[in-house]
DNA sequence: ACCTGAACACCGTTCAAGT
DNA sequence: ACCTGAACACCGTTCAAGT
């Protein structure tokens, strides 16, 4: 009577493991925020006691740890520096666009997961140089080194352009989910304008550019405002670098494409 | 038997008002990091007991929130956009320098309370337009609109150095504290030092990148490195917008200074 | 209006006991 | 090695009662 593959219907629940672990807590983050993640939460979605969480995962700060890696991890799959594997693409993707994609990639998991903002932080202040933070530095730190930044400013450009995709994107989301909270119909667009209507409100005396900034809070697309940035920092890199790949216009000034110039070696 | 003034030696706490509470909160936070601040801990800290807390403060997060404003408000005093009011200066302070006090206004406010940067995260998701919010946007985009960024710019030039500066100052006080859970005499060095070479332990293929810049995480001072940052993106500015302010160069190429050119409207 | 402090609900964590 | 689940300590929040 060996049972192996066909009691696969009665199993209340395959061994558990951390990254079964994980899922299940991003899940219960998505559905109900930080405060959703409860002990007896889990334990009940994964049909178990608590004790047995705590043999896969040391403490609630580690259950938060391993529901960020899973996430960072889907959104910025470890892969090998340089083919793509399938298609030879002798000239792959134009270094901006490489750079746009990694920077949506984590918008697009900030804004699927609003918790996950808090939680880097978190984590960044728990462990900074931990696996999280490596992930997300190799993804950006990687086209820092294609767009030919000199090795002594790889750390810095690194930082700009990190912090700015983490904190924008992190923006960004708060803004959706605060929308949301309005009411389940609210627009973007009436969401800032009832933002900048308060801020309007504010002290002219103290908050002069504020108000002043807040006016055209409404009038853009977020992903095309989010990319302009990124296009404001690129420039920073040609402009202070001049080995740096060619001058990258902001999204905001759309020319021609660029020449194909990409000089080597420094 | 009027006693007014001479009372004050028993007297055991004047009344409870909320900026009283934020700042208890502030020190017990300080102290302790963010478990350490609860209501038991600040009741005894106040004398009293939590129900009077909650008369003038609404909720945890409410608590939370009233400390991060403390800090801010602190770090960024409110005052009227153009005179200093003491001493008139015709040119009053270059520009650049201008942007890189109010980055280490902050820069110094989150290295003094490491519990910063995890509560404007969560007091960004909570309210993503608040007063928080308002302060820290008011000091920069301040820079950016002097800077002669175009006016359909400002909010994409104050996200980038916003972002940029509380993602670097978080960075940087995650390292400080880390370096001191080390050991009390731990360098700041040899803190980078053991992280370097544990990302060397990293596995090669996949994080070729992030090893490659960790080998000179060390060797800088991390001030410097901070307004690096800024000059990049302040750079970037430059680039992008033609009416913007002198190219500012980096702080790793000083240069001569610049010309005093300054172009007023586009 | 503002404070007191006991009481309650709930959650993180532990641990002796099981398989 | 991995899981069970009751028990404990502690904290956020409430509320009837005071001044």
């Amino acid at each position: 009577m060996t049972s192996r593959t066909d009691k696969k219907a009665q199993r209340r629940a395959d061994p558990l493991t951390r990254e079964r672990i994980a899922e299940a807590a991003v899940e219960l983050l998505d559905a109900a925020g930080e405060r959703g993640l409860t002990f007896p939460a889990l334990s009940e979605r994964l049909s178990t006691g608590p004790g047995a969480i705590y043999w896969h995962v040391s403490d609630k700060n580690d259950l938060l740890g391993a529901a960020t890696e899973a996430v960072i991890g889907a959104a910025l799959p470890a892969r090998p520096a340089p083919s793509p594997s399938s298609q030879p693409q002798p000239q792959p993707q134009p270094q901006r666009e490489q750079v746009h994609a990694v920077a949506l990639a984590l918008y697009d998991a900030i804004e699927a997961h609003p918790w996950l903002p808090a939680q880097l932080a978190a984590q960044l202040s728990r462990n900074p140089w931990g696996p999280v933070t490596a992930r997300i530095f190799e993804g950006i730190s990687r086209q820092v080194i294609a767009l030919n930044v000199p090795a002594h400013s790889w750390f810095t450009a690194t930082s700009a352009l990190m912090h700015y995709i983490l904190g924008a994107a992190a923006q960004n989301a708060a803004n959706t989910a605060s929308a949301r909270d309005l009411g389940p119909d609210v627009s973007r667009a009436s969401f800032f304008e009832s933002v900048a209507q308060a801020w309007q409100e504010l002290d002219p005396h103290t908050y002069p550019s504020a108000r002043a900034v807040a006016g055209q809070l409404g009038d853009h697309d977020d992903r095309e405002q989010f990319l302009a940035g990124i296009d404001l920092i690129l420039a920073g890199f040609a402009a202070t670098y001049p080995a740096a790949t060619e001058r990258t216009p902001s999204a905001t000034e759309r020319t021609a494409p660029r020449p194909p110039h990409r000089p080597d070696s420094p």
